[in-house]
RNA sequence: GCGGGUGUAACUCAAUGGUAGAGUGUCAGCCUUCCAAGCUGAAUGUUAGGGGUUCGAGUCCCCUCACCCGCUCCA
C-alpha cells in the first residue's frame, strides 16, 4: 500500500514556497506593495539556477548540439528577435484571433462559436403554462448558429423529438435568446451545443485574447496598438529567410531562442507554474517534409534525455503523446514531456511540448507578408538530376516549403521542475530540508570553511576561496558553528563544503562534505579545484 | 471568472475591543576542533491596503489586494 505514497509528495507546495522565499530563489514580484497577480521575481539564488538552466540548454542545442540520426553534428543556430513585434505577425499566427468578441468553446467537438451568434430556442410547454404542475421538467434547450439554416433547422428537429421524448407538447414557433442572455446563466447544463448530442459542453462566453497589449509610441490609439509576444517561435518563423540567406545553412537546420513571453491567463495558478510573464526555450527545426516524422521521433527522445540529463533523473518524469483529439489541426503529431509536480501529483504537468507543426505557420507567414518562403533543395536537385529525372519534375519537387519539429519548452517551468526534484525533506538534519540539485544546475557549488576562527585556518580558507571563485560561485563563511554553516549550504542547494581544520595546518589536506549524504572524506588542498571540475563540469 | 479559506517581525505563531509580544532566524562581539551548541548585545511592525463603527480596533463591519483549495480556464 505504501506504494501509493511514491506518488504523492513528501511534501507540500507550500513548503517549497516558504524556502524559496527563505533562501532568495523565487520572491512574489512587487511583494512591498501587496503583490501583483500572475508575477514572480527571481532572487539571486533563483536567478542562478534558471541561468544555469538557461546555459546548459543553450550549449546543448547552438554550441555543441546532439549528434543526428545520420551520425553527423546537427546545425542550428541562435536567435533573439523583439519581444515586440509589426502586429501583422500575431495576425498570421492566429494569435489574433475572435479579437474583440467574447468567444465560447464547445467542450465536446472542440469547435469555438462568437457568443453573439449562437441562439437558444426557447421552447416552452404549453401545459406547464395551462397550470399543470405534473409536466416533466424540461432539460434540454437546443442552440443554433444565427443566420445558420441548417444549424436552426437541425435544432427545432431535435427540440421537438426531445419534447415527444419525455411526454410534452412545444410550441411551433418558439422564440430564440442568445446565447449570453442572463437567464442562461444557471441554466448552461441544459443548453446543447449545435454540434453535439450531450448538455452542457459549452462554457461561457469569455473574450478570449491573451495577449498583452501595448501602444508604440506616445499616442495611444488602435494605429499605435502592438502586443507582447506570447511565444517567442513567432520571431524565429519571421527571421527563417534572413537565417537561409546569412548563415550558409541548409536543411535540415533548427533556429532556438530562449526569451521572455507573456500570456495574460485567466487564472495564473501553482506558483511559478502559470504565471502572465514567463520564460521560453523554445528551437524549431526546419526540414524536408518526407523526413519529418524521423526528426520528430528524434527530437521527442532527445528532450526527454536532456531533462534527465539536469537533474530529473527519478519517475517523475514522462513522455506523453497527444492523442489524436488533442492536436491542433495544423499539427499531425505532439509529445510532451511531463512532471510530476506536487500541485499535479499523482498527475503530471507539462514541461516542454515537442509538436510537428507542418509548414503551418510558414505557409501562414508567406501568404501574410507575400514574401516567399520557400526552400530551394539544391542537393535533392543534384539528385534528382543524377536520377535522370524528368526536368519539369525536378524544378517542381527540389522547391518546397519545409516541415518545422518544435520542442518548445518552459524555462520558468524547468526552474519550478528542478526546485521540486531538489526539494527532500529530512528530519535528521537540522535544516529540516535539502536542495539535492544536480551539481551542475546547482546555484552555489561550493562552501569554504574555515572549522574555528583561529589557529590559521581563516587565512587557508580565505586563500582557498580566492582560488575557488575564480572559476565558480562558492561562499565563505566563518561565522557561527560548522553545523549551522553546513545547514545553510543544505537549504541552498550548495553540493560540497570544504572545511580547512587542524590537519590542514600540518598535512595539506581539507575535509570534503558531500550535501546529499553528510558523510566526509579528506583529499588534498592543491585538488580541491580539480575535485569541483571533475564533478561540475 | 465562481465558491470556500487565509493574511500580525524574514519565518512559525501569541495578544477579552484597552501599552503589539515570544521563539526561530539575521547582524555584532565573545567562545567554539565537524553538523542550526553556549553567553552578551542589536536591528527589524503602516497588524496585507483603504474606509467605517467606537472614547479606544490586530480584534467588529464594508471595499480592495495577494496567496491557498475546489470548479472554470490553460494560444
Amino acid at each position: 500500500m505504501n506504494d501509493a505514497d511514491s506518488t504523492s509528495p513528501a511534501y507540500s507546495m507550500d513548503d517549497l514556497v516558504a524556502l524559496c522565499k527563505r533562501c532568495g530563489f523565487v520572491f512574489p514580484a512587487s511583494e512591498i506593495y501587496g503583490g501583483i497577480n500572475g508575477f514572480w521575481d527571481f532572487g539571486p539564488r533563483g536567478v542562478a539556477l534558471k541561468n544555469n538552466l538557461r546555459d546548459a540548454w543553450w550549449r546543448d542545442m547552438v554550441e555543441c548540439p546532439p549528434i543526428g540520426p545520420d551520425g553527423e553534428p546537427l546545425s542550428i543556430v541562435g536567435l533573439d528577435s523583439a519581444i515586440i513585434q509589426n502586429p501583422k505577425v500575431w495576425e498570421a499566427s492566429g494569435h489574433i484571433g475572435g479579437f474583440n468578441d467574447p468567444m465560447v468553446d464547445c467542450t465536446e467537438s472542440k469547435k469555438r462559436y462568437r457568443a453573439d451568434q449562437i441562439r437558444v430556442l426557447i421552447s416552452w410547454d404549453v401545459e406547464a403554462d395551462s397550470g399543470d404542475d405534473s409536466h416533466p421538467a424540461i432539460q434540454r434547450l437546443y442552440a443554433f448558429i444565427e443566420d445558420d439554416e441548417s444549424s436552426y433547422k437541425s435544432a427545432i428537429k431535435k427540440t421537438t423529438k426531445y419534447a415527444k421524448a419525455i411526454g410534452v407538447s412545444v410550441v411551433d414557433n418558439p422564440e430564440h435568446w442568445s446565447f449570453s442572455h442572463p437567464e442562461f446563466a444557471d441554466a448552461r447544463q441544459y443548453i446543447v451545443g449545435p454540434d453535439v448530442e450531450t448538455p452542457g459542453t459549452l462554457t461561457e462566453p469569455r473574450m478570449f485574447n491573451l495577449m498583452f497589449e501595448t501602444y508604440i509610441g506616445a499616442i495611444r490609439d488602435e494605429d499605435n496598438k502592438s502586443y507582447l509576444r506570447p511565444e517567442t517561435a513567432q520571431g524565429i518563423f519571421t527571421n527563417y529567410k534572413n537565417v537561409l540567406d546569412t548563415m550558409r545553412v541548409k536543411l535540415p537546420f533548427g533556429i532556438a531562442q530562449v526569451g521572455k513571453s507573456f500570456r495574460n491567463e485567466v487564472t495564473p495558478r501553482n506558483f511559478i507554474f502559470r504565471s502572465r510573464e514567463f520564460e521560453q526555450m523554445e528551437m524549431e527545426w526546419f526540414c524536408p517534409p518526407d523526413q519529418s516524422q524521423v526528426w520528430y521521433e528524434f527530437w521527442v527522445e532527445q528532450r526527454t534525455n536532456w531533462w534527465k540529463s539536469v537533474g530529473l533523473t527519478g519517475d517523475n518524469l514522462i513522455r506523453r503523446d497527444h492523442d489524436a483529439d488533442e492536436l491542433a489541426h495544423y499539427s499531425t503529431a505532439c509529445a510532451d514531456v511531463e512532471y510530476r509536480y506536487p500541485f499535479t501529483s499523482p498527475g503530471y504537468g507539462e514541461l516542454e511540448g515537442i509538436a510537428h507543426r507542418g509548414c503551418f505557420d510558414l505557409d501562414a507567414h508567406q501568404k501574410a507578408s507575400k514574401t516567399k518562403l520557400e526552400y530551394f533543395d539544391q542537393d535533392l536537385q543534384v539528385k534528382l538530376q543524377k536520377e535522370g529525372v524528368d526536368k519539369e519534375e525536378i524544378k517542381q519537387r527540389s522547391k518546397y516549403m519545409p516541415h518545422v519539429i518544435e520542442p518548445a519548452a518552459g524555462l520558468t517551468r524547468g526552474v519550478l521542475a528542478l526546485l521540486c526534484e531538489a526539494y527532500t525533506p529530512d528530519p535528521e538534519r537540522p535544516s529540516g530540508v535539502v536542495m539535492k540539485f544536480n551539481p551542475a544546475m546547482a546555484p552555489i557549488k561550493a562552501g569554504i570553511f574555515p572549522l574555528v576562527n583561529k589557529d590559521g585556518m581563516p587565512e587557508v580558507a580565505q586563500k582557498l576561496y580566492q582560488e575557488l571563485r575564480t572559476k565558480y560561485a562558492c561562499q565563505y563563511d566563518g561565522k557561527q558553528s560548522i553545523g549551522k554553516r553546513y545547514a545553510r549550504m543544505d537549504e541552498a542547494g550548495a553540493p560540497y563544503s570544504f572545511t580547512i581544520d587542524g590537519d590542514t595546518l600540518t598535512d595539506q589536506t581539507v575535509t570534503v562534505r558531500d550535501r546529499d549524504t553528510a558523510s566526509q572524506e579528506r583529499i588534498a588542498l592543491d585538488q580541491v579545484s580539480t575535485f569541483l571540475a571533475d564533478r561540475i563540469d
